[in-house]
RNA sequence: GGUCCCGUGGCUUAGCCAGGAUAUAGCAUCGGGCUUCUAACCCGAGGGUCGGGGGUUCAAAUCCCUCCGGGAUCGCCA
């Protein structure tokens, strides 16, 4: 609803200043506490008109023509900037709308097809505190293009043949795997002592270069044993994402690029552009034009590929199925990224979009898998869902188990999912125990709660035979400060996908769902709904209620949050 | 040492890319509010040299330079 203001604000602007002789393609649209939005627009063309910015900012008000059933409702000049409010139609629509909408309120603007890749953490062990990072943003992303319109295919790029899996098939085949704990974390256990053995007898490295010649010459005993490996950390990977409620349409593997002939094809094609020599053995790419000093290897001296060039193949596949790659990447990967880009753009491939998020440590220092230096997504998740459960308790003791264990699961996967997406990806963070358990105030739980007040309220109704839903409803009864408040807020959480979506930033829609349930919470607070004082009022506020019972869901959904009903 | 990211009240944090009206919230602290739709709530108060310094501009948290602090990275790991 907000988009469409804004496009009429725009427009209305520009046939106005047009009518004064001036053309400007940046009208200084922003948000602003003293109006639905402002326009600093005299500022710019002050020096140009030689007037100075409060008078202009008086003209262009007046010059602004609005049509009768504007969103549009006072244009105001204040110094010198424009004020722009939305008009009670604006209001009344909204209200219309969302019910008309429902699920798809708030999106539906964009279209094309993405191949947004996330997580793709490698199989050799449990996915940890830093790794989930990825996995929500990612997961939040594809939630949010898909809601801006987008046909959204998530992938997790399955490393099947690196060193690091080639230990782990070592590692299978010299110490004894543990049946009784989830996979990944057994395959973990197997991987921390492989790694040990092998920084205390160095000589038995060559036992894994060996491997890895063997899986890149396609022997199909090798090749198996990697596969299985792969197999069990990734179902066990796959489960904790499920229980974050991330979801990965697919699972391309690293080795089908090799086997498919296309990694040695894009080999070729690197070579054919006179970039490439020959250093120590290695194949190396010169990117000194790109900005990139050291050149990049793609071949070791002994022939075999390396994640790079699989990476290569993957993406020229990529960008032959989609209208856009976007890759969700960990700060340790924005040089080799940066080089990946480049490399395709040498060879004429399209090039992926990067977001980049910044790493969390642990307070001793940085997480390792090879270590054993690790808090796992596993153990998060149990010790939140404890403390969930134990809220719950306190809070709900007549209701049964199955209940609270329910609201238990959805209120800690909330609190966590929340907890990672309110900072923006670029901070580096530093996990804390503390921090991760406490249900800070308003958080992911806070949102559950006012959707679940929300229907809490609208049952009771219905109870009482007060809520008939097809009823139509006068929205131009909603006058308190609060109802148009809350109407205004749910109005813009189309803008607020949009921006997400354009900026690959999903931290704005947590900020953007707290503030909802705020209003929602104020309007709760001061207006009565059932106790209305007649009964048009009563059937106008529940459909009020009925809207942010919508867009706090929608909301929820985007984040991959759960809406209870009750908790 | 080179390159990239970050540095905003006691703690966490928005805004920075597209410079403008009293710098955003949360936690914690202090005070007020449950006979009324679930108080996982609401209202109010105190608390900030926007890391330091310089520059550009009518105007800088925002752009440029420099320094300090933290993180990442710097060819055959991913």
């Amino acid at each position: 609803m907000f988009l469409e203001f804004k496009r009429q604000v725009s427009s209305a602007l520009t046939d106005a200043l047009a009518s004064m002789g001036f053309q400007v393609d940046d009208l200084g649209l922003e948000p602003s506490q003293h109006a639905d939005i402002a326009s600093k627009v005299a500022f710019r063309l002050a020096a140009q008109a030689k007037q100075n910015p409060g008078e202009l900012a008086g003209r262009i008000a007046e010059a602004i023509f609005l049509p009768d059933d504007s969103l549009i409702g006072k244009v105001s000049a204040v110094g010198p900037y424009i004020n722009i409010d939305v008009s009670r139609s604006y209001i009344d629509d909204t209200v219309f709308m969302i019910r008309k909408e429902e699920g798809g309120f708030g999106g539906g603007f964009c279209q094309g097809r993405i191949l947004l890749e996330h997580t793709s953490a490698n199989p050799n062990g449990p996915l940890h505190v830093g790794h989930i990072r990825n996995s929500v943003i990612g997961d939040t992303l594809r939630r949010v293009l898909k809601r801006a319109g987008y046909d959204v295919e998530t992938q997790y790029y399955v490393n099947d043949m690196g060193r690091q899996i080639a230990i782990v098939s070592w590692a299978l085949s010299q110490f004894e795997f543990d049946t009784t704990r989830k996979p990944d974390h057994a395959i973990a256990d197997v991987y921390i002592k492989a790694n040990a053995e092998l920084s205390a007898h160095p000589e038995k490295v060559s036992e894994i270069d060996s491997l890895m010649q063997q899986v890149e010459k396609g022997d199909e005993a090798t090749i198996k044993s990697f596969d299985e490996a792969v197999a069990v950390a990734v179902n066990g990977i796959r489960e904790t994402l499920l229980r974050m409620n991330v979801d990965h349409d697919s699972f391309p593997h690293e080795s089908g690029f090799v086997r498919s002939g296309a990694v040695s094809r894009i080999v070729e094609e690197v070579k054919a552009t006179g970039r490439t020599k020959v250093d120590g053995g290695a194949l190396v790419v010169d990117l000194s034009d790109y900005g990139f000093e050291k050149s990049l290897v793609i071949q070791r001296s002994d022939g075999t590929s390396l994640y790079t060039t699989r990476d290569l193949a993957y993406h020229e596949w990529k960008g032959e199925r989609a209208d856009r790659m976007i890759d969700v990447l960990g700060a340790d990967h924005k040089l080799i990224s940066g080089q990946l880009k480049a490399t395709l753009n040498a060879i004429g491939k399209r090039e992926p979009e990067i977001v980049i998020f910044e790493f969390v440590s642990l307070p001793e220092g940085s997480m390792s898998t090879r270590r054993g230096k690790f808090i796992s997504a596993d153990e998060l998740l149990d010790k939140i869902e404890e403390q969930a459960y134990a809220e719950v308790d306190k809070r709900r003791p007549e209701m049964p188990g199955d209940f609270k264990k329910d609201v238990a699961r959805n209120v800690g996967i909330g609190a966590i999912r929340y907890d990672i997406l309110k900072v923006s990806p670029e901070k580096s963070t530093v996990f804390d125990w503390k921090e991760a358990l406490d249900f800070e105030k308003q958080g992911g739980p806070f949102i559950q709660y006012s959707h679940a007040r929300a229907c809490n309220i609208l049952r009771k109704a219905q109870e009482d035979g007060l809520w008939d839903p097809p009823r139509p409803v006068d929205p131009s009864l909603l006058v308190e400060d609060t109802e148009v408040d809350l109407i205004k807020k749910m109005a813009s959480f189309d803008s607020v996908i949009e921006a997400s979506a354009r900026e690959l930033k999903p931290n704005s829609v947590a900020i953007y769902a707290r503030e909802l349930a705020e209003s929602f919470n104020q309007f709760y607070r001061l207006v009565p709904v059932i106790g209305a004082e007649d009964e048009e009022l009563r059937a106008v506020r529940l459909a009020l209620v009925d809207c942010a019972r919508i867009v706090l869901a929608n909301a929820l959904d985007t984040l991959g949050i759960a809406a209870p009903e009750s908790m």
